[in-house]
DNA sequence: TCATTAGTGTACTGCTTGGTACAATACAAA
DNA sequence: TTTGTATTGTACCAAGCAGTACACTAATGA
């Protein structure tokens, strides 16, 4: 069997350079990325199509509900990610590996700084209102499982409520930090320090005295 | 000498209800809302007319830059009441008066996480960059002036890094989640948590083993 | 009182916005 | 090759956008 017996959309998935018709699973993170860098009111038809490649036709066809259901569907993109990779490993796996996990993920996934949290941007302003329940669970979802985690470790209850909110918290902050001041090393090092203290509070916890 | 021997500019301060025509010293903190609340992008003309009762002829009868200078007159305004109230007593005044009042000062300035900073907003998206020269010197000064005051209460200049740049990321994420959240409590209580640990460092300083 | 300045309201510009309609094309399967 | 569906481009709409022009009124100081 050769890549000429695939299915059509295996083929395309192969060779997606000669594609002349989109789908709309690889059009969303480019979406997105509109989003995270110009805001929801920013990330104008104008801008979504420049970046796409995509006209409104092709747009609306996609997304009948226009710009909202847009937003919705990337923040839902977003919020299956952390959940996949982040959420579910914190709340099933071994609490160490499982924060050594996050660490990584994270660092990953916000290019160690360079790139923002899309559901944290949305946070801020009052024009994000309607996906303002979306924002909220995935921000409690991320403390909750991170605070589990701790405290399946042997970590006090409240000292994890803190530490996770910390984290959490801590790493949106570090965003805003790194952003303003353009320098991506501070994001690392906060993450880095961020890691240091949960370690201690597990170890601590682990051969109490 | 009563209050009609004032000079009208002192009447107009004592009973403003009756006055007709705006100065702009008390029309710049409400912009300041509007953009707090929408967004650069998200601000426009008709919200800042409806917000403030200005018509567009006093609006750029006060900024014939226009928008751009609004954004630009309020951060400065932002600016200089963290210059005031933050800054200058964290670069002056005794290190731990000076942090504890910083605390202060924070937790009054944000409605205690119901308000989000304007700067910090700003720093997340792309079409501010007119901005970024502001911004980042805005948060380089707090977390300098923060670290410097933890040096002359004798702590390691590496720790005091570190702990300013916790602090002052900290402080931003926390109004993330809090805003995301809708939970004023978590604001609260992150404030206290980082104001322990930087008191801990502090007291570990002056009383070295 | 009167001239000057500071502040205001309104009507207008040209452009962009989100959204719709629909005919044309690309594609997959039979 | 034909047929039905998925995708796309284009033209269009009303509303809103930032910004301009200018006549107007309010406040001030001489």
């Amino acid at each position: 069997m050769t890549i000429w017996d695939l299915p059509t959309s295996g083929f395309k998935a192969f060779c997606h350079v000669a594609r002349l018709v989109h789908e709309k699973s690889d059009v969303v993170p480019m979406i997105a990325e509109v989003f995270r860098e110009f805001g929801y009111e920013g990330a104008s038809l104008g801008r979504i199509t420049e970046r796409t490649g995509l006209g409104k036709g092709s747009l609306y066809h996609f997304f009948p509900g226009g710009k909202v259901e847009m937003a919705r569907e990337i923040l839902a993109h977003v919020d299956h990610w952390f959940v996949e990779n982040v959420f579910r490993p914190l709340e099933r796996d071994a609490p160490r590996e499982a924060i050594e996990g996050m660490w990584a993920a994270t660092a990953d996934y916000f290019h160690s700084g360079r790139r923002i949290c899309l559901v944290g941007a949305f946070a801020l302003d009052e024009t994000r209102e309607p996906f303002a329940s979306e924002i909220r669970i995935y921000f409690a979802r991320w403390i909750k499982a991170l605070r589990g985690a701790m405290a399946r470790g042997g970590v006090d209850a409240r000292e994890a409520r803190l530490l996770a909110e910390a984290a959490v918290g801590g790493i949106q902050g570090a965003l805003v930090l790194a952003r303003a001041m353009n320098d991506p090393k501070l994001f690392t090092r906060r993450l880095v320090h961020m890691a240091d203290e949960i370690d201690r509070a597990l170890s601590a916890a682990k051969s109490p005295r």
